[in-house]
DNA sequence: AGAAGCACCTGTATT
DNA sequence: TAATACAGGTGCTTC
């Protein structure tokens, strides 16, 4: 009952982590923290002039449905953060907190750099028994269980272009046009962190939180 | 004691609009924003490349005093705003939320087209019974029922240059130096809105507006 | 260090 | 109903 058969790709996914939200995270901060030591792990900015400026990354949830967050580190809280987008997100999955989402990597061949991974995110309920709250079953919204593939991630740059504001030239404020995991960033390179020797099962990660408990 | 007198060149001064201001254009946000039918009207930024990211307007306050805004527009929001020097303006006013701005224009020459405008900024309280909460009175910062006569208007480029983050080459955050009002914006092309045909009397204009019977 | 300036973002109300 | 206007925000940079 795990994910290992999901498309029937097994050895090519790839659980990168799972994030359980707190309240900011679904609240009107609208913005996702990514733990750091995650985000400079599977989605690094790179030391490039400009390069921590920002970018667009794509997923696909498990629908199909692509979405598309404007990623970017902010000095002043030294933190990596999900923002434009990530609120529709979270309106249409009906996350609350306490709640997960999972981020997933595909890699179409396994012997190859990250450049052509497709990414997922998924969400997760946490336990129907401590929701109290919730009058509407968020079933179709987030499937209980559903690992949550997402797809592709690229870059893409201005969300559409802004043209008037901070348009070409400028890295602030805008999102640039780069690839992620480029070949200087081989998965080699790389060692697993303690929560990937670990996971706690995604089947029942919520106890570990203090959000859990709480709402 | 309408403003048909101010300087005896009645025939010349035409008011443009008024707002009354949001608590958002008297706090920390230090922009005032233009409603959109008013900018494009009065203050339009011109079709062409560059024009929309923003100018220079420079006003004569009832005291002849000049005051200068850096005035652009936001794609983001799709709004126009007042931003360099606003918040300048708001504190040594005095206004509150509830106040009113008023833009005028005063034309030398009746026959000519806008180019040679002068334009001027009023402020006006509301009315003093209704605002129980200041203890200094403001009269000295703005004058009861004074229309607020408000200097020329020129364009003038970068408020003295503000090179760092969106500086080269991008039109981005940098002013253009380019003048307003251009004989492609005849005063006869274009029609006076309902406002001016009916307009609430600046001295008592405060009774609709949602902000007048708040705070 | 702080305030102002800047471009970008979003929910809500309105049309 | 989808689109628009804008009040109220953000992070970041500059002064």
């Amino acid at each position: 009952m795990d994910s290992h058969h999901h498309h029937g790709q097994t050895h090519a996914r790839e659980r990168m982590f799972e994030k359980h939200l707190t309240p900011s995270d679904v609240g009107k901060l609208n913005r996702l923290v990514i733990p750091k030591q995650h985000a400079e792990r599977h989605f690094p900015l790179g030391s490039g002039p400009g390069e921590k400026a920002g970018l667009l990354l794509s997923f696909e949830d498990e629908t199909g449905k692509a979405w598309t967050f404007r990623y970017s580190y902010w000095t002043s809280s030294q933190s990596y953060v999900l923002t434009k987008g990530w609120s529709r997100f979270v309106k249409e999955k009906k996350l609350d907190a306490g709640d997960a989402v999972l981020f997933e990597r595909y890699r179409p061949r396994p012997g190859q750099g990250r450049g052509d991974d497709r990414l997922y995110i998924g969400c997760r309920r946490r336990r129907a028994s401590e929701a109290g709250d919730n009058t509407a079953t968020p079933a179709a919204a987030c499937r209980a269980n559903a690992v949550a593939p997402c797809f592709y991630m690229i870059n893409s740059s201005n969300g559409g272009e802004q043209a008037g504001g901070a348009a070409a030239g400028t890295p602030t404020g805008n999102t640039r046009r780069l690839r992620l995991f480029g070949v200087n960033l081989e998965c080699g390179a790389e060692q697993p962190e303690p929560e990937h020797f670990a996971p706690p099962s995604w089947s029942q990660f919520m106890p570990t939180n203090p959000y859990a408990s709480q709402l």
